[in-house]
Order: structure tokens, then sequence, then C-alpha cells
DNA sequence: GGACTTAACTTATCACGTGAACTAATGGGT
DNA sequence: ACCCATTAGTTCACGTGATAAGTTAAGTCC
């Protein structure tokens, strides 16, 4: 029962960074007696930390509370198609450290578990003072992570070619191993520090070479059955349409994906594909901002399909806020955010649609290292760490 | 903190139909001490009761807990574009009466409120002894309801021309009235002892002249941001396709809903329409299953974007069980389960396909009156309305 | 510097869930 | 027929934890 209260306070204090009794009373809605045990257990425990003091206008100054950025560290890792990056972040949520190794996806899983394990290796050389209070490794894998009957976890990512891999098997240095899809971490991060901040009911819609989404219900990640929810890329935007890598016709992924929009360029006659995706994608968006018209025909249909996918979305889910990132959406946002409000719109009814604020990720690069950090702190927020870090020292 | 145990224990005893304390030490997960408690106080007020004992096996019987079924009562009316039948519903969820009055959507919404108000009268002129037992009056009204910020609700249907109208203008008699959209009124009924009971993640899809759906979300039903989330039917599934009366193009109920259909046979060469509609969607499967080439080619699109559909659906929501109702969704699973199975399993991602279970709803005619019902009892579970009555007896 | 303000802590109390002991109700063995 | 084993359900003393009210802390303002 106070396992509860206590969530609900060491959650809006990591969430609001800095807070004070008195709000936190207001916003979990304990008395000023309870607040002040809880906080100072937390404060006990080492995670929260009186920041400073702010005057009154008249009375005692306020303490301000904070998350104690040395209390706890985890490290996030974002297992991508092009290589590991594994960030050891501290209980601020600030970069303490980065380790990445450049991979490809063609690779067998089991060099990319090597990757994980030589980063995680570096980083405990550096950082072998801090690693005793480390809560995890936070894994954000390219593909759907189901959760077993008995509570472990399994990688499906038939899309890459891969075998389903036992999350387990990515486990490094005796770390607990929290994993969850690359999208699912980028939207917890845009809920916890991003776009989709304060958002209940909340669309994190991210484009880059493929597609994928959260969806905030209620105030949390909605999951489904067996945790695969949020597969918008493979939803069926054209029916009988493009054939998409998943095998089926006319996903929005076939049509959103970068490699989908820039090969739809060259097919009708825009140059070859440069160094990089995003050095075409840029040129694509100049050339169709100047006037070319086969550049402009290429991304109103991107246009058009995103806000066909977005205004199902709204009709289905009404959030009050439709998050797009991912370098692809990033830039589109950049260059035709009216366009795709536009299309949304009328692809969606009047009502909903109008409930509904259009933004960008508030995440210049990408934030599925940090929303896999943040799942790897989860266990402090019901004290299921400390209680495991106890049973261990007993 | 006892109210959230009393919803927990009252909730299983209602959903259960009989239960005993045993069990619900188990699903609820209290000490007997408390369930003891918790059972006591709902016996004394009346909402449940000893409904029989088993013996066990050398002991002390066991008694079998259950509903009072005169311990409440609640009114649910379905208001249709046809016009609004009111029924009247005891603990026990039996129909005690039923009151008809024949409409027509054309007619302004004042005279529907009043065919309301003569329904509910006729009622209570029949049942004037129980009345003082209603908790409410639950409309089930044919287009979103909004919840506004200060708590009220408004009904928006648009599609049928109607204007905004503030639910607070339906109230009839004095009775607390609480309403919802008809198609979450037939998902809840689903969820409470349908087709979709006991599972945690589902869809209702409806299929009728109209097409709607209800989604339940970690066992409950998803309402979005406004309350207006589910307008499945308004979700482009064939952009720039066939206008809907929501005035896009490209709907599914453009597609799917009842009247598209039979338009869809005549202009493809079949018969004129009917005198119902059921009889011409019952001779359109019949023509289909008997070789005739036109009919057999609607009935086949017609499965197809149904299965696109729920296909999106499944990718998106991962729910492990896809409800569908509405008379002509029973008629098309009646028929063409198999090719329903089928499409759906095309157009989603294998693993999220082969989790969801297809099957038919659990109501023969539609339940969207006892869903209106439901509503009006759930103030019973939280034990706000014992507490209002107490209020207004103080 | 005393009156006043506001923050945060302490204390007495109360609500509620729990385990353990106890009562209730029955079947079966002798 | 009687009593004990067995299972169901209740009562009770206790512990946890939230709370309101009262207290102490740390300032501002006149």
């Amino acid at each position: 029962m106070r396992q509860q209260h206590r969530t609900a306070v060491l959650t809006e204090i990591l969430l609001a960074g800095t807070t004070t009794r008195a709000d936190l009373m207001r916003i979990v809605g304990l008395s000023s007696a309870s607040i002040t045990n809880i906080v100072g257990d937390l404060i006990a425990e080492g995670v929260v930390a009186e920041v400073g003091s702010r005057s009154s206008s008249g009375g005692r100054p306020v303490a301000v509370l904070g998350p104690h950025p040395q209390g706890a560290y985890a490290l996030g890792a974002d297992v991508g198609e092009r290589g590991v990056a594994v960030e050891l972040f501290d209980l601020s949520m600030r970069v303490i450290d980065r380790e990445e190794v450049e991979g490809d996806h063609t690779e067998p899983v089991s060099r990319i578990i090597d990757d994980i394990s030589i980063a995680v290796a570096a980083l405990r050389e550096r950082h072998h003072d801090i690693w005793p209070r480390l809560t995890g490794l936070g894994l954000a894998l390219p593909g759907p992570v189901e959760v077993n009957a008995d509570g472990s976890q399994t990688l499906h990512a038939q899309s890459l070619g891969w075998p389903a891999v036992p999350v387990g098997h990515f486990a490094a240095m005796n770390l607990p191993v929290f994993a969850d899809n690359g999208a699912k971490a980028q939207a917890r991060a845009e809920m916890w520090f991003g776009a989709a901040r304060g958002a209940e009911h909340a669309v994190v819609a991210l484009f880059g070479r493929g597609v994928g989404m959260g969806t905030i219900i209620d105030g949390a990640l909605h999951r489904g059955a067996h945790s695969s929810a949020g597969e918008w890329g493979h939803v069926s935007i054209r029916p009988g349409g493009r054939e998409c890598r998943c095998g089926n016709l006319g996903c929005i992924e076939a049509y959103a994906g970068a490699d989908a929009i820039l090969e739809e360029w060259e097919r009708r006659g825009g140059p070859p594909q440069q160094s990089s995706g995003w050095d075409s994608m840029v040129a694509l968006l100049d050339a169709a901002a100047t006037g070319d018209n086969e550049a402009a025909g290429v991304v109103n249909d991107v246009v058009d399909v995103i806000g066909a996918g977005l205004g199902g979305l709204i009709n289905l889910l009404n959030p009050e806020r439709v998050v797009v990132g991912g370098w692809v959406g990033m830039l589109l946002m950049d260059r035709c955010q009216q366009a795709l409000r536009s299309a949304m719109d009328a692809y969606s009814l009047t009502r909903p649609a109008s409930q509904a604020t259009l933004v960008p990720s508030h995440f210049r690069g990408d934030a599925i290292a940090l929303g896999a950090a943040i799942l790897a702190f989860e266990p402090l927020l019901d004290g299921s760490y400390r209680s495991r870090r106890h049973h261990v020292a007993g």
C-alpha cells in the first residue's frame, strides 16, 4: 500500500526534475505528514535530495526537492539496425558516458550480443566506482519484444530476418536486463521528458528506415496482450499496394519508410541515392521546396499516406497529442508541418482532429537509449530494486 | 482505500453471477477476514445475498454468494436511428420489463427526448414499487458522447445531422443519467457478460447500418482524451475511395456499412432492396453461397475490407480477442467466418494475428440496452450511489 | 525585536487489513 | 449414536500507515 504512494511520489520527483513537498502533496494527493515520511525515506535511500530552497514571501523557505543524480545509474542501449550505442545515465537523466559499436543488421544476432557486451565492458572499465549503483541495462531492440507466460521476454525481429531471441541472451555482466521495442523506448522518453509529457493520451509516431509507434493511453504506454502492440508500420494503408519487407502489401512503412521514399523518388526520375539517407532526404525536400515537380509529387504522396495513417489513429484513439519523431519525421515536421496537419485533418473526423495537437519530437537526435534507460530505472520506482539489493545483501 | 476493495469484490460478484468467499479471497487477493467484512457490508446494503450452499466433502458447506436481484435496478436505453428501446434490469442483469417507441432519426432531437420520457414514464407506471431502488438511466446514443471539462457530457452525432446535445437534456424523471456511445455500450456488455469476458485486451467491432467499435485495454473500455475514441467506422481504408456520410472518402463504413453493401450489390446488378435490410442482406449472402458471381464479388470485397480493418487493429493493439457483432457482423460470422479470419490474417503480422481469436458476439440480438444499464449500475460499484442516497436521506 | 507567515516535522488517533484463534456446520468412522 | 476430522466462516488483538492538529523552524515586515 505504501509502495503505491512511494511510487507516485518518486515518479513525480523524477518527472518534474525539481519539486517541493507542497507540490507533491497537491499532485499525489497525500497529507503533508505522509509526504514528509515518504520523502524522508527516499532521501535516506539516497535517491532524492534537497537541491536548494526558495524564499516564500515571509516564512520558512521552501525546500526544493530533486532526484539525487548519484543515487542510481542505469544503462540504456539503442540496438539499431546499424549498430549498438550504450549510454550511461545518472538519476537526473544526464548522459555520463557513451560507447558505440558500429554494426550491420545482416550480422548474426550473436555478433550483436557481443557488441553490447563489449560496449558495456568498456563503460564498466571507466566507471567501476558507480557500478554497484546501476539498476540495470535497458535494451531498445529493433523489433517486437514479447512477454512470455513465465515473465521472460523474447525478441521477434522477423522483418530483419532474425530468429526469435530470448532477451536473457542479451544479458551482459550479470546486470538485470529490461528490454522493449525501440519505438516504445522512444515513446517512453517522450512521455517522461519529451513532447508527450503530461499527456494522458498521446501517439508517438516514428519515421526512420522503419515506421513505428508508441501509444500512451491513460498515462501509460500501451502494450497489448503479448506486448507487441504498436506495429503501426505494418498496418495496411493502401490495400493491394506496394510490397513491404514484412511480406504484405500496402503497409505504411512501404510508403513512409526512408528507403521506400527514396526509391520512389529514384523511380520517378530523381537522382541516385547519395552516400547517406539523410543527405538524400534533405535533397528530396529541397527539390520539392524549389519547385521540382517529381520531388514535390513524392513528398505529397508521403504526406498523404502519413496523414491518412495519423488521421486513422486520431479517429481510433482520440489522443490529445500526436508526436512525430524519427529522423525522417523530424525533417518532415521541419519542412511540411502544415501539409501534414492538413492531411491528418482531412482523414479524420472534425472533432477528434481538433482535439489533437501535432508536435515534433522534443529530442533533436533520437531518444531511444534514454527510453531504454528509463525502463531500467523503473524498478527503482516501486522499490523492487532496493528490496532486491537488501535481499542479496542479507 | 476500502472503496477499492469493495469495488473489486462487488465487481467480481456481479461478473461471476455466483461465487464463494474462498473464490473472492483468491481472485481479489484479500484475506478471508477482510472478505468476510466486505461481503458482510454488501449483504447489509442489500446488493449481495447468499443464494445457496454446496457441501464440501466433509465440512461446513460453502455459502454461495450472488448479486441480490432486487437489491438495485437500472434502466438501459438503446437510442438508435430507428427509435428508442428502454429496458429495466435487476441486479442479476435480467430484463424485468421493456418499452419501445418507434421513431426515425430524421426527427428532431427533442422528439427523441420525448420518446425516452414516454418510455420511462410507462415503465415507472408499471414498476413504481421498485423505482426508489433505481440507480439511474443509462443511455446508449448513436454518436460520440464527449465528456466536457466540467464533467458534463455532450452528444455529437454529426453524421446524423444532429446538433450537439447536452446529455442533461435527455434527463428524464429526475433520474441520474449516464450516457455513452452505442458501440461502447455493446462493448461494455460483451466485456461484462459476453464474448469479451475475461479478456484484458479485446476489440469489439460492430457492423450494422453504421460501423463502430469498442476497445478493451487492460481490462477497461478505452475512452481517449475526450472519450470519443473508437470511431473506427470513419477510419480511411481506401484513401480516395467511396464517399462516406461523414464527408470523407474511403471510410470503412462506406464499404462495410449495411447500406453501402446493399447499394453496391444493386450497382453490380443485384435485385432492388427488399423491405428490410436484414432480408436483403440474407439474400445477398444466400446468392453468394449459391454461386452468384456478382453477389460473391460483393461479399468478397466486404470481407476484404473488414479483414484489412481488423488486421490493422491487430497490428496496432495486439488484442487477445476480436469480437464481431452487429446484425451484419453476426450474419457474416455465420456465413463467412473462415474467409474473414483469412483476410484478417493476411492484413496483419503473423505473431499478433496468431495471438488473437476471432469470435462472434455472445448476444443474439444486440446488447446495447444491457451495456447502457451496466453503465447506470456502475455508481453502485464504488459506493457513490449508496453515499448519494445517504446524503439525500440525511 | 516582536508579530506574523509559511514550511516542515511530531504526535495522538483512527481506519483497515491480517494472522491466529475460535465458532459453525457437516460427513464419516467406530 | 456419538465424536472427531474437516472445511467454512467469524472474531479479535495487533501492526501498518494515513491523517488532523499541534509544534517547531526559519524566515519577512513594521
